[in-house]
DNA sequence: TTGTAGGCGTTATCAA
DNA sequence: TTGATAACGCCTACAA
């Protein structure tokens, strides 16, 4: 089925029908009726080829996620889930291409066959080729996170750092002066993942600037990997009284670690950092944490691809979300003081 | 850039490049690797739209998933993975479409405005009208799950039945008298969501068939739901000694709710039932469970597409997964005997 | 071994 | 208010 088909059993022409479609010429009330008709019986709907391939642009966005294999973090998954509604509200569709690596098939067919208008890039790494690949490929893209030189890119990103540092003051606060962080997985740290660095420089510099014992690990994205991990940290640094966590997958791992180790919260011992809120509410006691809305996150991603596409001599914009720390019941004052 | 400049750079007419990069005309090795140096330097990739308009087919496939709002379950979510995974190997791309509804743009588009060649379907109902849409646009789709008519439509789907009713006669063979199902939650139930029916099915008459005692619990897709879920079957039915569920995602909550009323797995208490590896292993202790393949799954849904995309007069296939139950340990004997 | 030309289904320009 | 027609970029049958 197709527009000429459509026209022939209308009575008309193929641009009548057209403009009929979008409205950008007047056609009279009677025959835009009767072109109606007719599509609705034969269901028609223009072809997206053709029309993609006329009007070049596909009204479709790619979006690259961390390679399969690897289990979405809820924060990724609600992240997608909101920028899959932002973009159906803009009637675009959305191709997924799971890429992590630099020579990849999916990605190369998204950069450059022209199959999508603009690109929302996950999981960015301090130094990463996809990134310089859209650049020179010139397909506006908006990052989530950013590379170590962000200023040459448009990116949404959560300010890991600034969060962290805010959780060691608010234990610091309450009186802990040994504290730990547990970070994610260290294949994460190695590949160069900004999040990861980013937690460790904020935990670091507000460590020393409240002058206390601040110590951090590296921890897989997965329960069981939280429980070993929050284990070794009783076991071997029993002055520790307090972690900060930006790896909301190894939370009901640390607690599972600390209600076996019988450490009540927050009496014995005081837990805290960056979650989805899911993830902090499902904590017992809820979490004590910044709760990242990955949900509006993934909206204004859109919004700002959306710009980048219309309008590609928009400058770089920068999104650094700072959510505000609430306080929920996981974190109290430094035993034995 | 197009062929035409590819063409003119390396002094060649456009179907000898056309040629050159499709292989399906010999072209001398001089001017082949004249055009590939061009095509290198310009970083040259066929325009997807004109492609897939000449060609008459998109070489994407559309991925029909829950509507954005409901979280994924894990089980769903290694699905998905596993079908990009199997797309990607195919050079096939995926365009996701979250639809619930009957009236959904997006799901419009890719149904009838040809964006793809073909359609899994997850999350089938008993009743679904996306089903019908499919047949009569005549896209060539494969079901994750079967409408109550299946004969006519190609899915894949695990036989939830079966593997509960196996759960209760596990359960029945170790002594248990009084036994709980745990199923989905009641909206699905409600919107005809064919696993839940089926397990509940599969419940009713295993039970019946070794003449013990069954009650079933619709229960959210959280862990906060599953917790009040099992606190409420303690509370209300002491008689209890073991439970099956295909509600993974409860599965946390449920022990957490069994470790509060000191409750030992397996030794006071057994649970059993249907769930992603990944939970059964992250039970404590590992859960006696039917380990859903679901990375197998979306291999066979893209094998399965690929072949009724290829011949569109192929019969309709039917794959019924019945993963064999892990025992592992969080079933025993039913206590005081 | 290579070139020419037509058409896939749309949209938009130019005429009427 | 409407119609004829020329692209968009690619593939491929037909010619040479």
């Amino acid at each position: 089925m197709n527009i000429g088909e459509i026209a022939r059993r209308a009575g008309v022409s193929r641009s009548t029908v057209s403009y009929a479609l979008s409205g950008k010429r007047a056609v009279s009330e009677a025959t835009r009726r009767r072109i109606q008709e007719v599509i609705d019986e034969l269901d028609y709907r223009p072809n997206a080829a053709a029309r993609a391939l006329k009007e070049g642009r596909t009204r479709t966005i790619g979006l690259v996620i961390p390679p399969a294999g690897r289990r979405l973090t809820d924060m990724q998954l609600d992240f997608v889930a909101s920028v899959m509604d932002a973009a159906a509200r803009a009637d675009l569709d959305v191709l997924l291409s799971p890429s992590g690596g630099d020579h990849d098939r999916s990605f190369e067919r998204v950069v450059t066959g022209r199959r999508v208008d603009g690109v929302i890039l996950m999981e960015i790494r301090l130094e990463d080729a996809r990134v310089t690949r859209l650049q020179q490929a010139a397909v506006p893209f908006v990052g989530i996170g950013r590379t170590a030189e962000p200023d040459d890119m448009t990116w949404v990103d959560v300010d890991y750092a600034g969060l962290i540092a805010r959780c060691v003051h608010h234990l610091a606060d309450l009186g802990h002066r040994h504290i730990a962080l547990i970070n994610r997985s260290a294949e994460l740290a190695a590949a160069g993942y900004g999040p990861a660095h980013r937690a460790l420089t904020g935990f670091t510099e507000a460590v020393a600037e409240r002058g206390i014992d601040g110590t951090d690990v590296c921890c897989g994205d997965d329960i069981v990997s939280g429980e070993s991990c929050m284990r070794r940290i009783l076991e071997t640094q029993p002055d520790v009284t307090a972690v900060a966590t930006i790896n909301e997958a190894a939370l009901p791992g640390i607690q599972r670690a600390l209600e076996q180790a019988d450490m009540v919260v927050p009496r014995d011992f005081s837990v805290t950092g960056v979650a989805a809120q899911h993830w902090a509410e499902n904590f017992r006691p809820p979490l004590t944490a910044a709760d990242v809305l990955a949900t509006d996150m993934g909206a204004r991603a859109v919004e700002l691809l959306i710009e980048k596409i219309s309008r590609s001599d928009t400058p770089p914009r920068h999104l650094l979300l700072t959510p505000a720390i609430s306080l929920r019941s996981s974190t109290g004052p430094a035993p034995g003081r």
